[in-house]
DNA sequence: AAAGACTCCAACCGCGGCGTA
DNA sequence: GTACGCCGCGGTTGGAGTCTT
């Protein structure tokens, strides 16, 4: 019949991470890919439920994703893909694909609605101070927006039809992740080769934080960026949050400087997705190989369900999808084109992005 | 300086789709 | 065909940090 169970209900941690779980997760996934998230909490040890595993490493941990604040630019891509596809995060994620699904739907909730609602605020004092207002600003918001979803979903659905008869199936792209536009062609709108920062960073000053953080504290402190730096260091026993699981030999060296080494140097020849160039110093103290941030080297396996990268000398990250190109000769409308552009059209989307809502309702 | 209000975001929860036994 | 588990998604929450009074 059925399977076992996902994960035990008792027994399971909940709360912030600590550096010496990430820590864990990271080097097992480094070791193994990540996928079958059921096997990791049995076979790291980690108190954690998969789905909880999970979440950490495609929302903190996973290489290629950036931190800090959105750019003008990606800020302009949220409010239109929202106004598109509505509040499906991840589908806009996998249009900027240096950011999660749940950054950009806190960015949304914190920020935009709130900076949209001012507008919309300010939009409406003015309509009702100009009564000649032209018939198409009288449209609701939500018509508007409820046409517009028609329109892509009739787009959509010729889309489809049309595909099925030239191509006999777009499931192969790797990054086909069921989202909520399954019809969609697949030419992915990511970048084919695009550099931005590297996200290993993210782990980089993670490792860092951990480093300098006492094995005590760390359990107090987050291990986001917001971290407090602490003075000293104290190499915490992995092996020991390993006991539980001795089949697994790779965290147990991570107390040698060996195991540190191969925890540090990511290179895995399977199927593993990340290599890291870092060095720990004979203090204990983690030290990337370059001077501000650290150098991960994160080449394109082949076997990695949804991110391959390169990295530069700079510590800058090419991500590279092994996407199938899905270059079709149906006609998009303008709208989806653009959606389905990569961004190397950059200006046109910048164009585009300077319309006003009303504006672009009429591309349809 | 202290207390309360507010902001932000990592993490959790519950649901639905899909795959598997 | 059915039951069950896994996975991914969107909504929500908890609490640390910051701002205001």
């Amino acid at each position: 019949m059925g399977r076992p169970p996902c994960c035990e209900k008792t027994g399971v941690k909940k709360g912030p991470w600590t550096p010496e779980e990430d820590i864990i997760l990271v080097s097992y996934i480094q070791e193994h890919g990540p996928g079958n998230w059921r096997a990791v909490p049995t076979n790291t040890g980690l108190l954690r439920c998969s789905k909880s595993c999970r979440l950490r490493w495609t929302n903190y941990l996973r290489p290629g994703i950036k931190r800090g604040n959105f750019t003008e630019h990606e800020e302009k891509m949220i409010i239109h893909l929202q106004a598109l596809l509505g509040n499906r995060w991840a589908a806009i994620a996998s249009y900027l694909p240096q950011r999660t699904d749940n950054d950009i739907k806190n960015y949304w909730n914190t920020h935009l609605k709130k900076k949209l609602n001012k507008k919309l605020e300010g939009h409406d004092q003015e309509g009702k101070s100009s009564s000649s207002s032209s018939s198409q600003s009288k449209i609701s918001k939500g018509q508007w927006e409820k046409r517009l979803q028609t329109d892509i979903h009739m787009a959509k659905q010729a889309l489809c039809e049309a595909l099925s008869l030239d191509i006999p199936s777009t499931g192969d792209s790797p990054n086909n992740n069921n989202n909520s536009t399954p019809n969609l062609p697949v030419q992915e709108p990511v970048q084919t080769s695009t550099t931005y920062a590297s996200s290993a960073e993210n782990i980089a000053k993670l490792l860092q934080n951990w480093m300098k953080n006492s094995p005590k504290s760390s359990s107090q402190c987050r291990s986001s960026s917001k971290t407090t730096q602490m003075s000293s260091f104290n190499f915490p026993s992995i092996g020991a949050v390993s006991s539980s699981s001795p089949s697994e030999g790779t965290i147990n060296n991570a107390t040698t400087q060996e195991g540190l080494d191969s925890l540090f140097h990511f290179n895995s020849s399977n199927n593993s997705d990340v290599s890291q160039s870092m060095s720990v110093d004979e203090g204990g103290n983690f030290t990337p190989e370059n001077n501000n941030a650290a150098i991960f080297q994160v080449e394109s396996k082949q076997n990695l369900p949804n991110y391959n990268f390169k990295a530069e000398i700079n510590g800058s990250f090419h991500q590279e999808e092994s996407k199938p190109n899905l270059e079709t000769q149906v006609p998009l409308t303008f709208l989806e084109k653009w959606l389905l552009d990569d961004n190397t059209n950059a200006q046109a989307q910048e164009e585009l992005m300077g319309m006003a809502l009303s504006e672009t309702a009429d591309l349809f």
